[in-house]
DNA sequence: TATGAATGAGAATTCATTCAT
DNA sequence: AATGAATGAATTCTCATTCAT
């Protein structure tokens, strides 16, 4: 009997092509898009510089490729967070805690992938747009949860989900990115919560503020 | 009290410096930094190629060098926020609007540097470093409002100062960074917020969570 | 006689090759010779790359195996025009249209063949050494059958046989090279005429010139 | 007093960029385009690889550069040789051997950009364009000088002005090229001739054909 | 101060050819 | 015979930086 691995991270393994996606990810992550090379990639992976391009039509192209899987893995995991029946506060802020928390679970697993979505800004403009484009449609997926909160008497009504949406997902990025890769300051123990935890901050800080801690 | 040179030579040579790193880094912000080349920024400023050497040593040196004075001007902004006396809930939120409004403001008069300072992470390294450093360093002015709030009883206490920081950086960032560049829903009507009322709502949220905007 | 096997191998294997000749010949025609790659030639025959040097040690020798092909075939037709008897002005001149009719003929039916013999000159050394023999044999041809001609009194004597013969050559090459493929103005209707019909123009023009048209 | 050359000659001298494209059309025409790599261009101009740049804006541009540059040149000797007045049949002859005199000057003198016209069938396609194009151009003005000397009475009626001008290109373009560039069997003494020589004797084969050499 | 031509170290990409299967 | 993945040398082009004037 095969076990199948049931875990969220997107799987980068086995055959050459899944290799050279690993390594480019990781590159771009660490470096970023221009200061990783060709070279550099092929030389990690111990192939020769041509056998890249049997497998990628460009250096675009392999990013773009790591955004579009990044991006379906991630939406995935956020679609199944969604909250699809009535309930009290507590509840949906259980709900909310466990869907944070698988988020950031997802981010851990596929780090590279996050940190490009989150830091990258000094790429070629397709990137950049296949970048925005896959924050947006997170936004997209989180305003649509609120809504449904909303729909169910869960959350109290407001005019701007958009706004919401913003502020939910301005608080993600950021402590998800502060966790993952800083820049946090040197005394802090963030880097060091586990996912479960940071989840349960986050959510307390969403839905009670400053005051409710 | 200073005496100003009238010389039109220092003149001019402040002129022309402030011209260059005020096209840097509009175009650093637009395009990244490595798609920024020197002879764009030349170009737009109608010198030639050469007379960018005159000012700055690199393309690094201006790099940072607009990071240093972008750096200056927001601390500056952010240690005049602090909150100084005894008082009310209702006094800090008022204060932490008009600190907040007041970042708003700054990132709205210097757009490009914000958008350098928030979405740039495809640079060099010495530059990816200078960012980050103004980044933690904004976080611990943060850090050390929450302390002096908690001191003067105006804030719960909570063993995490950091986290709380984190959170509250991650809101300011995010909602500034959406405001005033995206990315953000075509349905949004975020961008034409003011100042003013983008502050209100981040500090209401910032207080009370979703539950009680 | 020679008896032809009927072995499905040996078929497949002719076959085969003849494909690759063919479809070779072709894009070097249409796309010059370096400009047609390995890739394009196996993937319009439908094979994989590595089967294309099962047949040829390499491009160049595919190049020079399509001339020597072609060649042999083309100095066949001129051999078979040679003027073998005494004759009349008329007869001469019909001799000559049938030659230039035969040429023309060969021209359409192995039109990739030609074009790359009359407008190749963008490729490797050897290639370009293949063609120019090619030329020099042909041109060679035609000498042969003028002194034949005058030797039979059909001609006037000349001191120059070899002017006459390139003046021939020059007449022949560019009235194919343009009723095949071109430079041809948008007006003309050069390219309708049959193989038949520009033989006879051609050779009018051949023996009494521009008055005699 | 300043001498002004009054040649046919473009001029290919003094500035760095002339000097690229006197280098550039020697070996396109030597080697062919592709075979010419930009390195061999600047390494025989004596300057760095990254100068060439700064003149041209590709390998590309530098051909066609300099198809419109010889274009121009020899459209202007062809304009210059126009019949222009009545005549007999003496003066007409007299009139074309002096054109074709020009035109075959023309091309020792750019013998480089010549060949290139009349044998470079290899490179891209936007450059066998231009080459298509120049020669085209070439043909019709040879097609608007018949015309005129039809009009005239110089030359008799014919409905085929294309077919005509079409005869013609193929006798200068094919004398010219195995005068300057082969392919000549190597006991013709072709490529001794003069100029002028050259063009009285394609003229009389012009007028008169095979029979009246 | 200012110019702009010149430099040259890379970078991405191509493609004929090889080779294990 | 056939495959197609892998190779790597070669090529075009970029761009930060220098330098003579």
């Amino acid at each position: 009997m095969i076990a199948i691995s049931s875990d969220n991270k997107v799987l980068l393994r086995d055959t050459r092509r899944e290799q050279l996606l690993a390594v480019a990810v990781e590159r771009f992550a660490k470096y970023g898009y221009h200061s990783t090379k060709i070279s550099d990639i092929v030389a990690q992976a111990g192939v020769a510089q041509g056998t890249f391009y049997w497998y990628f039509k460009s250096k675009e192209a392999i990013a773009l490729e790591i955004i579009r899987v990044g991006r379906e893995g991630l939406l995935m995991v956020i679609e199944r967070g969604y909250p699809t029946q009535n309930g009290s506060v507590q509840i949906m802020v259980q709900g909310s805690q466990r869907l944070l928390k698988d988020i950031f679970q997802f981010g851990q697993e596929n780090r590279y992938f996050m940190e490009l979505l989150l830091t990258e800004g000094g790429a070629d403009e397709t990137i950049r747009q296949g970048v925005r484009d896959t924050r947006i449609a997170m936004e997209e997926a989180f305003r649509r949860n609120i809504e449904r909160a909303i729909e169910f008497g869960m959350l109290p009504k407001s005019s701007d989900m958009h706004m919401r949406a913003a502020l939910l997902m301005s608080l993600i990025e950021g402590v998800m990115a502060r966790w993952l890769f800083g820049p946090v300051h040197p005394e802090s123990d963030l880097a060091q919560r586990s996912a479960e935890q940071l989840a349960a901050e986050t959510v307390q800080f969403e839905f009670f503020g400053l005051l409710g801690i």
